[in-house]
DNA sequence: CATGAATGAGGCTTCATTCAT
DNA sequence: GATGAATGAAGCCTCATTCAT
């Protein structure tokens, strides 16, 4: 490659492509060892970068982190939109929980509950996961109603149980080796059918907890 | 107890009650700010003892986790033997769940987060973490199998059902502010009951997941 | 050299420049107080440089140490090429010797019998040592082959006398303030002639050791 | 055992007694792992004694090298009263040097060494080991000249030669695993035999070293 | 823009020594 | 006399970040 093509190379690679090669780095490092593990050092081999250059596209290395928080909620906003103009939404909606589930590898699903741990001692980071869990919240609650069959299904409730459900999921596919996540994905189908069509308790039938 | 002997009580302090101390003073500090933000430095202030003192004891930092963890499950053992002869077993299980759940403190779920976490890359509370899994599994499948009505209650379904639905409440406590603990447990609750009346949607209707 | 040149050379210091440097420094420090008793922070005074720079040249302390043996094994063998076609090959042998022994001080001669004792503990120091005695071995059984008068010399067997003499001289120059380091050379000087010209007891005359 | 028995028993044990099981743990220790490595931790199980009792009967660790040092030279000066009385004289000597030296193990040997080292970073040690060294010449010389055959045996440039000589043998005994230490006896013997009967190239021959 | 050598604060751990009992 | 728990000063090393080139 000669030196001008090079200079065109370079200059055909704007600020945010550089970003995206970083945090793909970063997933990838991340991904692997956790970022508590992954080193500036680590950082700057996968992306084949010096180490000071990250400086110049993140503030620090917790900016890095955020940044691929965020990127990851817009992933999911994308994701999202396959259930757009579906034949069958209600499949859609399982087909993609499952795939979600089915897909996630330890390692991804460590990161995930890296993430929400470093989420209680980070305000930025807990921050967006309190937007993303409100954008996911508004998603399900809109996609619930428009798939329930009859009007005893409370969606609102129904993501209730199933937001938890599923961050256990997570935790459970990240931190139990033999987790049997087919199983887990059956009973999120199995609840959500039962939730759309009415034949779950309602919350309407809530005692106050006991106990206390 | 005489005073002479209150103080050797006081002075004799064997070495397990040494371990406690330690533990109660790590138990703060990684409440309060997690393990990885707190230094041996910390520890030694809170337990008001020299940083050295704690090798006497635990072996390592991750030494002192495992045994705050060790700790925590026993602990739980402890808690579960509530149960044994209650006149109301039912209620009891789910008084027992609810003083859980509200119980909590939001950085006592997110050390419990952490320690998922550090499950992940940490061999040593990964086998922990499986065992105390184990233990609560058959604890629970043991106790559901007691309290069903019906044959139809499937407790290992249930209890698949349940254990990541609580892992996820105490994610969401530790990572969302405004979590509803209360709503989640009352959602326990009436899941248990479900579960435990075999109204709860059974896994021998499962198809398998779609979507694939 | 230009002056732009001159401060590029200066600026460019090759990585092993910077490990001569460092080495440069820690034989001084060594030298000075013994490496057990030089720390890291001692070195990065003496080099100008601060602590965790080290570490982009040396693995750790201990490689360091390993480092400085290395390379005085190498001066060694640089030293013996004074040897090559050499007029007065045996006058030349003879005053290596003795500038070796009347040039080295006692810090130098102390760091020598550390490296030896350190070599009783530590296995890379110690296959260290075991190379170099090798080499000098072969260096000097072929030097003295070469020099021998008779055939009644043999050149191992008086190595395997000069050998330890070496050593010891080295330790008496370390350990004892007084130490005649000229009358040693002297008699290494008398050594050397009877043995090259036989006149030293055979290894053939031995009886075996007596007395056990 | 009963308490006035046991009374007893402690008053049976001198101070003096103390300091030689102390001694002798010392000389265990450090020989199996050198004086640096080893803990008074160590020691204490060693010598089933607490760590705070050392400080009883000496005032540091260094303090316990330098008793071992000196019980050493002590130690030295009898094995030394078996020549008294020999028939055999020169057959003692050589058998005393053979004993020494074919039965020291590679750790003790490596002991020596490290005291060696350590004389060169500590006054105290360096007074011992200076004063051992005036101690041996004087015995040797005076032995030396006992058993000289001839005028021409120089007894003081042949303790000269030896001093060192064995100190070398020491040291390769520690430090190279595959050391011919028969062979060192061997030639020491020869080279006694040929000094005491004068046969051995005189100092007075000596040119001043050269190739300065 | 990019580099990567350098920084330096701070972490975990060790261990000779002390002192209350 | 003896104990052994406790001390606390260092030591080695890591790594996010900077800055001269």
């Amino acid at each position: 490659m000669t030196a001008a093509a090079d200079g065109l190379a370079e200059a055909r690679v704007g600020p945010s492509a550089r970003r995206e090669h970083i945090l793909d780095a970063a997933e990838a490092c991340f991904t692997r060892n956790g970022f508590h593990r992954t080193t500036m050092q680590d950082l700057a081999r996968e992306a084949a970068m010096s180490p000071g250059n990250f400086y110049r596209y993140f503030e620090s290395k917790e900016a890095l982190v955020l940044g691929l928080v965020e990127r990851e909620r817009e992933r999911g906003t994308l994701l999202v939109a396959e259930m757009e103009g579906s034949s069958d939404p209600r499949g859609t909606l399982l087909g993609l929980i499952a795939r979600y589930f089915m897909s996630i590898t330890r390692e991804a699903a460590a990161l995930r509950v890296e993430i929400w741990s470093e989420s209680t001692r980070n305000p930025a980071i807990a921050a967006m996961t309190v937007q993303t869990e409100a954008e996911s919240r508004d998603w399900f609650v809109a996609t619930l109603s428009a798939l329930a069959t009859t009007p005893a299904c409370d969606p609102a409730a129904l993501y209730a149980l199933l937001a938890p459900l599923m961050k256990g999921i997570v935790v459970s596919r990240a931190a139990l080796p033999d987790y049997d996540v087919a199983g887990a994905v059956t009973q999120i189908h199995q609840l959500l059918h039962a939730g759309l069509d009415g034949r779950l308790p309602c919350p309407a039938d809530a005692r106050s907890p006991a106990g206390l």
